[in-house]
DNA sequence: CCAATTAGTTATAATCAATAACTATTATAA
DNA sequence: TTATAATAGTTATTGATTATAACTAATTGG
């Protein structure tokens, strides 16, 4: 839509500098600044393996949870099953997991990761700790691990 | 318990507790539960003022950068140009902010946040900053500040 | 048995992000 | 100066992601 009325141009300072003072005084921002690094690095480590963060951690949970059912996956991983099964269809398809109807209620599949699962999981893994390493080389190990108690205080809202 | 009509089938233990052990050990995992805890109460707080993360972002960032223009705000919130046009149309359009052509260059636009703008702005930082406190209400100041210079050194790759 | 619920699926709609191309201006370089 | 390139904003469109509704098959519980 074309704008009818064109506002009267001002003399106008121009910003040389954009400030995110406002932000910053919000933690939820300075974590999302972080977080957005980090993710960024975790997408150019992961393209090689051609995973994204949610497939990579979809693979890693059906490894550490064998016979996981894609329920629960869905739920541990914070997305709708209607968007699991397509995310689970390519994994299979790619014969990194396996889907198997489950005995004790033939509704459920059983989710289980399979060697070349294994084998890819595991060097994705490597190829993770390496560049979190890299990116986190700065950070005093004692106040990387006071960070990582604080965050899960404020995820779990728990006192200790 | 129901017998098996075939051999092949295996009895599947259930799993009981969907474990993300594996995922724990990535600072980034963490980071980014931490800061879903923050987003899902941000986005329930913002809802009664009719914005949404990154309005209310575009409109503190205004506020901050008086005559800032589109294509600076676009890159500070790390969106398209072409997505942003809609984001500002719908700011202008509930006249929180303005959007001027610039004397020195005419093809530029310089934003200004509007008095109902900036009025609705602190009225939503107020509740944020509310809300963000009761979120860290466990959490020690001192670690507090501490994960803050943390999250600052990983966001920025300084050693300071 | 019957109703309600659950797991997985399909199809579809809504939302969000990315790309190309256009205009009008401004900057540059021969 | 003129021609060319580059920039700011816009439009239209596409692609990707996320959410919703409805379905089948199986299980649960009264």
């Amino acid at each position: 839509m074309k704008q009818s009325k064109r506002a009267k141009a001002v003399e106008q300072p121009s910003v040389s500098h954009v400030s995110d003072k406002g932000l910053r005084q919000f933690v939820g921002y300075n974590m999302k600044r972080a977080f957005n690094a980090v993710h960024s690095d975790l997408v150019t480590t992961l393209l090689p393996f051609e995973l994204r963060m949610v497939t990579y951690t979809a693979l890693v949970l059906i490894k550490d949870n064998p016979g996981l059912r894609q329920s629960q996956l869905a739920d541990a991983l914070a997305v709708e099953r209607p968007n699991l099964v397509m995310l689970i269809d390519e994994l299979e398809r790619r014969e990194l997991i396996t889907r198997t109807p489950v005995l004790t209620d033939r509704r459920a599949n059983a989710l289980q990761i399979t060697l070349a699962g294994r084998r890819l999981c595991d060097k994705a893994t490597d190829a993770l700790h390496v560049h979190e390493e890299k990116l986190l080389a700065s950070v005093d190990p004692d106040a990387r691990k006071a960070m990582l108690q604080t965050l899960y205080q404020i995820e779990t809202g728990k006192t200790e």
